[in-house]
RNA sequence: GAGGGCGUAGCUCAGUAGGUUAGAGCGACAGUUUGUGGCACUGUAGGCCGUGGGUUCGAGACCCAUCGUUCUCC
């Protein structure tokens, strides 16, 4: 069993995308790829059978903090690691729990240490360590694993960002040290990506990309974007991180996006991505689908025949029409949840099989002008 | 036939001793959601207060009539 490898097979000849391949003992990812974020060890609404089947899914996410809290360690060490827990063989990526020192930012307190978590569940008090991390993810059995970092809000100081970005970097030479320490525990091999902060201070960033390009990890990933900046400075700040982290090594921007994001920053060299928006918005009503993107729970859909996506080469897309998707989601079935997740997760991977597609052929940034501009209609 | 209750937003109802532009919940309509605690959050529209008279500076509220509805008794 041997550490994860990314080949990078070709580079579009516009703009910066490129088409790679990562190899894990779990197997095989074709990037630019889109993950599916599986929090509690569950892609909510949707079954490991039908991401396999209709969303063609190759690698999934799990979170350090609430998989230990839920089912806990002693769960998951007893089922031999999250992959036979969830009946997932494919790969899986367990994000740190950095994250949710943003989003829990009410129910933690930041120390030199690590982070105090209060439980959303019980209340009880959990540390956090870089080293605990580790050892966590250890237990849970991602193949990709993340470090732990802090996200700072947006808009932040200066001051704070950078304080943060160095507590941060402290945090990963923990990582790192505890990662290097110890053993990995169920037969494969799991593979530790450092994260890039520094908010939307120039200098900062670079400064980020250049201590975290010092760590040759096999795969590096940018934190700290889509936390509320404008657009631009997410396209702008995503530029300048792949601008100076390493080109053979996969560039992961975690938590985007919507799909225009994702092929925006394919074109300027990310190459995974991951994000709630299909499944949570998916939740709510929001259809992403290839013509554009739908309000399921509007009126206008009330008679549409159609099938939810006919763009998409799908079965569930094609099966279903919008207007029962609304019905279902007017009268709260609950397989209108399953529809939703189902269609925006299917397209999401739709979209990045696309783009490697239009890499391969060359001229990615021209298709990519195009399909922005019709998968982002509001329908 | 006699007596009583009730008629306020699409629905279920609040409306204090008569006092500013009549409220809530649900529903409808629309918007938000970016490394997921929370099928969540935000907003908008919609009422000659059953109808017609009257008392009063002022009536959803009080009086009379009338229509509808409902209950009890004969």
């Amino acid at each position: 069993m041997a550490a994860l490898t990314f080949e990078l097979q070709t580079q579009s000849k516009t703009g910066s995308a490129r088409a790679g391949k990562i190899t894990t003992d779990h197997g095989v990812i074709e990037t630019p790829i889109f993950m599916p974020v599986g929090t509690i060890g569950s892609i909510k609404a949707v079954t490991q059978q039908q991401l396999k089947k209709d969303i063609n899914a190759q690698i999934i996410l799990g979170n350090t903090y609430h998989l230990y809290l839920r089912p806990g360690l002693e769960v998951l060490e007893a089922a031999g690691g999250l992959h036979q827990f969830m009946g997932w063989d494919r790969p899986i990526l367990t994000d740190s729990g950095g994250y949710q020192v943003f989003s829990l930012a009410n129910n933690r307190k930041i120390k030199p240490e690590g982070v105090i978590f209060q439980s959303h569940i019980d209340g009880s008090k959990h540390l956090f360590s870089p080293e605990k991390v580790m050892d966590i993810q250890r237990t849970i059995g991602g193949d990709i694993i993340m470090a732990f970092d802090e996200c700072p809000p947006f808009p932040s100081e200066y001051d704070y960002v950078k304080k943060s970005m160095d507590l941060t970097h402290v945090w990963l030479d923990k990582c790192v040290h505890q990662f290097d320490n110890t053993p990995d525990k169920y037969g494969y091999t799991q593979n530790l990506f450092p994260i890039v902060q520094g908010g939307i201070y120039e200098d900062l960033r670079k400064a980020s990309c250049e201590y975290i390009s010092s760590k040759n990890a096999v795969g590096n990933a940018i934190g700290g974007l889509s936390v509320g900046e404008p657009e631009q400075q997410l396209y702008d700040f995503t530029a300048l991180c792949c601008e100076n982290l390493p080109v053979q090594k996969p560039r992961y921007l975690m938590g985007v996006g919507t799909p225009w994001n994702i092929l925006e920053a394919i074109d300027l060299g990310v190459d995974m991505f991951d994000c709630v928006m299909p499944t949570r918005n998916g939740r709510n009503g929001m259809i992403f689908t290839s013509q554009g993107v739908i309000n399921i729970k509007n009126l206008k859909w009330a008679k549409d025949f159609s099938p939810l996506d006919p763009g998409l080469p799908n079965e569930m897309s094609q099966y279903y029409t919008k207007a029962y998707c609304r019905h279902l989601f007017m009268a709260d079935e609950i397989l209108g949840l399953q529809l939703a997740s189902i269609q925006n997760l299917s397209f999401y991977l739709w979209l990045v099989g696309e783009a490697r597609k239009q890499i391969q052929l060359g001229d990615y940034s021209s298709w990519k002008k195009n399909m922005v501009a019709q998968i982002s209609q509001r329908l």
